[in-house]
DNA sequence: GCCGTTTTCGGCCCGACTGTTTTCAGTCG
């Protein structure tokens, strides 16, 4: 993990599940999840800080900061290790499937002996729970229909710890004797929803030195394959990376290899093939007369073979190399094109920055405006009030007039406009919280589904085109409310769905949080058939969570959109105009 | 274990749903 603070938060996060699964005091582990949340959303690298400074972060005490010292300062918790000892690591990571909690996961190790996730799928299938109490039939399907879930993804990397990977990755090998370049490519350059494996290209005339230097870099664990050109690596949490090194005038035509999914290489090596030449992992070759074809670049390289170069994103073989050839490449979205996020969260609900620092950060990175959407009261944990929202829209007008805000000292928003909106929770009829007087004062509403995943599908296309029809809701909420290899979709008719926003000019949101992409780029794809209208959000819940909106760009590139098509991409009076229904 | 404009102890995020129970524990958002 390249980052501290990723680090430490997974670190304090496992002690609170080790907590939980040994009994022990409930409000201790829930103070152990917030310091872990706390130093994952904290802005600041937490590397240099001594526990001084990391008190300072809000949930870290005397006790977690001294652990955390220690931890940063030796590699290891004194504290943690009996309780470590105690529970075998696939009994927590039993945890991960739904409806399994730490009373059930321990229960299944005490009473069964089981400490992985196969060993409990064998255990169903060989009728070894029966008897067990907790573990009825309805349990053990959704155990194995969470397994199923999860085996989906089988131990692919979301996108931002592939990106971090990569980024140490690429970091390490530039520094390699002789190494000219290095970039990453695979599934995360065209920004697969998951990564199976960090690939990085390096170009070197002596592959040597960089193939060993890459194995010794400090996230290699060990390594799994060393080639003549070739080296792949797994990290300590079993991640694999790997390298491959070409000669500097094959750049281009090996990071294209190396990017492509395998139906974009194979269609370009017989359209290659067709012009007399080889494209190798190694590069373009003249096949007659033997002698490679530079290729310094990748648009080198696309153009040898009569094509525009095509963004990443599109290399899945799904038409972009006949428009490459036609010039009929579409100008995709790009998240430089954002003039503003649609979908935020502060600490007055389960974010972890207040209002003042959002802003702050939301100017930072040079938006025209921000909705600021926090939960509403029917996301009952969340304890939000009429009195509390209406506070927050005095403070964000405040800071708007540059005249307040918790700790701003009247700074303002640099010209950052704020709309006061809020995340709806959509009920299983599909309506939302709040009467319609109340929500017709909010610039923007985002709703969302947040419960009752199981309705059959006509309830929840129902519920969907309900939510879409009511004026007060502008923008439906990660749409389909999977999670990664956590939570399957919803079943509902999402061509009707789409309709209804089309018809009724809901705006259908591109979550950007790694463990949701939601929608995805097939049902953005669909979606655009209809004529919806798409935003890009973070649905950030710190500061540095506002940068997710660069994993919905990629979705949305994914899906061959244009900016014109996203809403966040418009200047705000456009944006109100076609927020009160005129288009 | 954290926290404090009701403060150094005694609270802490609430309540619905699910599957299983026969009156509720566990899980989840």
């Amino acid at each position: 993990m390249a980052r501290p603070n990723d680090e430490v938060g997974a670190l304090l996060r496992e002690y609170a599940d080790l907590i939980a699964i040994t009994g022990g005091d409930a409000f201790k582990q829930r103070a152990y999840e917030k310091a872990a949340r706390a130093i994952r959303g904290h802005p600041r690298d937490i590397g240099g800080l001594d526990a001084d400074g990391l008190r300072d972060i809000p949930g870290v005490g005397a006790s977690i900061a001294d652990k955390v010292e220690e931890y940063l300062r030796t590699g290891r918790v004194q504290a943690f290790e009996a309780t470590r000892a105690a529970v075998p690591p696939g009994v927590r990571r039993l945890m991960s499937i739904p409806s399994l909690g730490p009373k059930k996961a321990m229960a299944l190790y005490r009473e069964r002996g089981i400490t992985g996730v196969d060993e409990l799928v064998e255990a169903i299938d060989a009728g070894k729970l029966a008897g067990l109490s907790g573990f009825g039939p309805r349990t053990r399907e959704n155990i194995l229909r969470g397994v199923a879930v999860a085996r989906e993804t089988g131990g692919r990397m979301l996108l931002d710890a592939a990106h971090d990977l990569a980024e140490e990755a690429v970091n390490g090998l530039v520094g390699a004797a002789g190494c000219e370049r290095a970039a990453w490519a695979g599934a995360l350059r065209r920004m697969r929803e998951t990564v199976g494996s960090v690939d990085v290209v390096a170009a070197a005339r002596d592959p040597g030195p960089v193939l060993e230097a890459f194995t010794a870099l400090p996230f290699a664990a060990r390594t799994v394959e060393a080639g003549r050109v070739r080296a792949a690596v797994a990290t300590a949490g079993g991640q694999r990376v790997t390298v491959r090194v070409v000669a500097p005038e094959a750049w281009g035509a090996g990071l294209a290899h190396a990017t492509g999914a395998r139906a974009h290489v194979a269609a370009l090596r017989e359209r290659a093939a067709r012009r007399g030449l080889r494209f190798a992992p190694d590069g373009l070759v003249d096949a007659d007369a033997g002698e490679r074809v530079a290729t310094a670049t990748e648009e080198d390289f696309y153009a040898a073979l009569g094509l525009d170069w095509v963004p990443p994103t599109l290399r899945e073989n799904r038409g972009e190399i006949d428009a490459a050839a036609e010039g009929a490449l579409p100008a995709l979205v790009t998240e430089d094109a954002l003039r503003g996020d649609l979908h935020t969260h502060t600490d007055l609900t389960d974010g972890l920055a207040p209002l003042a620092a959002m802003v702050e950060a939301a100017a930072a990175r040079g938006y025209a405006y921000l909705a600021v959407t926090d939960h509403a009261p029917r996301l009952r944990m969340q304890r939000m009030t009429e009195e509390k929202i209406l506070a927050q829209r005095e403070e964000l007008r405040a800071l708007e007039r540059g005249t307040g805000g918790r700790g701003t000292g009247g700074r303002g928003t640099g010209g950052m406009r704020l709309l006061h909106g809020a995340e709806l929770n959509i009920a299983p009829d599909g309506s939302v919280d709040w009467p319609d007087a109340f929500l017709a004062e909010f610039d923007l509403c985002v709703a969302s589904i947040h419960s009752h995943f199981g309705l059959d599908r006509a309830a929840q296309t129902r519920r969907l085109i309900r939510a879409c029809e009511n004026p007060h809701v502008h923008v439906i909420g990660h749409p389909t409310t999977r999670k990664i290899g956590l939570r399957g979709r919803i079943d509902a008719d999402l061509d009707a769905v789409f309709a209804a926003c089309a018809r009724t000019g809901t705006v259908l949101e591109i979550n950007g949080h790694p463990n949701r992409l939601d929608l995805h780029d097939e049902h953005v794809t669909r979606a655009r058939r209809h004529g919806v209208r798409f935003a890009l959000d973070s649905d950030a819940h710190s500061t540095r969570e506002l940068a997710n909106v660069r994993w919905s760009a990629a979705t949305a590139q994914r899906a061959w959109l244009p900016a014109a098509e996203v809403v966040n991409t418009w200047p705000l009076a456009r944006l109100r105009r076609f927020l009160r229904g005129s288009g």
